[in-house]
DNA sequence: CATGAATGAGGGTTCATTCAT
DNA sequence: AATGAATGAACCCTCATTCAT
């Protein structure tokens, strides 16, 4: 891929996030990227293509790891949920432009073979974690849990997080689109929080018998 | 407010919803709504203005209630936390449309009203779950939390579980746009999952010295 | 209709003619027709629909008097074809400009809709002379022809003179662009040349045992 | 001429015959005649000059033969009459598609190179007619015609049949654009009238006075 | 000789808004 | 109060062409 188009895509994938895809028009990519109109369109195709290219770019992001992390025969099932929490705070963190993008702005699209992408995404990370849950439980360590809502707290945690950013930047005392500031202070007490509200919800010795 | 008026933010929160701030044209909402083209300006001024009209209308559903579950004297902090889940979870629910509009499309507007208007409504409602788990630390009852992540694992699974329904109509085998067998078949779900969640994460008696 | 509808319409033709469908930009027309460009699309939705709109206007031509033609029983068939070529040539160079867009600058249109337009007024012409003609063989005035043909002949020189104006600017020695000299020159040559041509033609007595 | 030249130049002759000069893009012809792009500026140096050598090339189709017809002094003028419709039925049948542009795309190309290429032809074939009629009017076989309007009803009726196609497909019943069957079924028709038509109209015999 | 990359201009269309009535 | 007509700006995209390689 040339860099010319890589170049594009990060920018595609800024203004995106910032005023959303129907609010970014193409010129906007095409000034703030330095280059002229017509090459989007040659590169690729057009505005919607372009997102698919996006979304296809950085949508592997979170596979691979998480693989490995599964089948991993080495950890108990506790030290895997800290270790999924911890990779998908940090993939989610690292690529918190995109994955807001995917999580705010993909559902307006009216694309139908992006709406599928997206799907098959959030579909084969549910499974991973199920997996993960159901190992626990079979080897005695979690309990019985809703595994669905589990994940979306997971999930919806992270990106409560990282798309209220203005919000947190005021309640943190951090000036205003210091990302990197943002990361640093807020990944590691997120990971402590995941991780904690995690072993206390799936931990057997708390079931207070509620379900 | 005229009937009118009304009818035309009614019809501007579903398109928003379906299709953002910017894919929808005020051309859409007043062909959808059967109003004249002009009158949306005439009525709001503009179609920002006319989000903003949107917003102040439907902003205070969360409000009021809140205040007198947080003085009531007569429940313990976990009976709280319960009505809280509930709480939420079905003024949520009952304006999913505009949740998903609050939470997804919003940020990308460029006003710095509405954005004011927005980040004031979420460090009320923060605020105000900052109180009740406080109380509940005070009197023993909770053991120290991050509130702030407490309260994004709270918002943050229900506005997971609200904007990712395409997916789960398909995991719960929902047929497509039936919001209402959604709501009946999620909302129960959703709140055990939230009240057992918040227990064990709170109760005192859980922790495990992670902190 | 709207007076300015139409004077859009008027200046399309004259457009259209000059430089056919695809060389015409609804910038010219606007500009052409002193009309602000969105008001093309707003009268008409579209570039192709305003050439439907036009096809629509001023189709209609050469019909009614063609019916009233042929169902007159008062004249001779002689007399008919006369009146026909009087009729065909007045109408045709009284609408030339619009003529030539139909025969040349249609055919190139890709829209259905309008080649079935055209296709259909030019089946109605085309049976309307059939109608004289048969008639006049049923008298015993014309001998056996191939109607199509001949239709194609009346027509076909017409077109040619309509069409080939640049030609015969020239030699004729009529200044450029002066499209009524020519017509004043032309139009009694061409009815007498056709008169002649279609006597001889269709005159059983002319019938030299060739087909 | 370099083969690839030849094929730009057919395809180019398919396009503009099929969408017009301004409805072909210069990408349709490369992708049509799987040329690289700059190819065809390369070979050109333009899209009107690619038209331009496209009419060199072809113009000379009806040249030649109408030379040696004109001062071919063993056949009378009826013969020369009936061979000139032939010679010039075939050669436009034959190059059908090329005649379509010359009568209806050219008259909108704004290159007066072009123009003044199109009226030589004209004026020439003109000429050529001219001189087989005034020598049948010498020898006295043919009486007193305008010639030039003569002329155009020839050529008129032949190009009324080549450039009505998609009308005459539905009249005869052929297959849409199954040219090869509209040729074979029409041409012999065409001469046969052309022939009758032209032998009664010029016949010395036919004469009624009415001029 | 040939081509992928790049460009400025212009294409048709839609936008939110305003005006005259 | 209410609306059809009108507008300037901007939209995404494609155009014919050129240039460096």
């Amino acid at each position: 891929m040339s860099e010319k188009r890589l170049h594009i895509l990060e920018v595609a994938e800024q203004l995106f996030y910032e005023k959303g895809f129907e609010g970014t028009s193409v010129r906007d990519i095409a000034n703030t990227a330095s280059v002229n109109l017509a090459m989007i369109s040659y590169y690729f195709g057009s505005k919607e293509k372009l997102l698919t290219a996006l979304v296809e770019w950085r949508a592997g992001y979170i596979q691979g790891v998480l693989n490995e992390l599964v089948t991993d025969e080495t950890l108990d099932p506790f030290e895997k949920i800290d270790r999924l929490v911890n990779l998908y705070t940090d993939k989610i963190f690292n690529h918190s432009r995109f994955h807001c993008i995917m999580t705010t702005h993909l559902p307006t699209i009216q694309s139908e073979k992006i709406k599928q992408l997206m799907t098959d995404i959030k579909l084969r990370n549910l499974d991973n974690i199920r997996r993960i849950i159901t190992e626990g439980q079979k080897k005695g360590f979690f309990r019985k849990v809703d595994i669905e809502l589990t994940v979306a707290s997971i999930m919806g945690t992270i990106t409560h997080i990282t798309s209220s950013k203005p919000l947190y930047y005021k309640i943190y005392g951090i000036e205003r689109n210091n990302a990197e500031a943002y990361n640093k202070k807020i990944a590691p007490k997120l990971k402590t929080h995941l991780k904690q509200l995690l072993r206390t919800h799936l931990d057997i010795k708390s079931d207070t018998g509620m379900l």
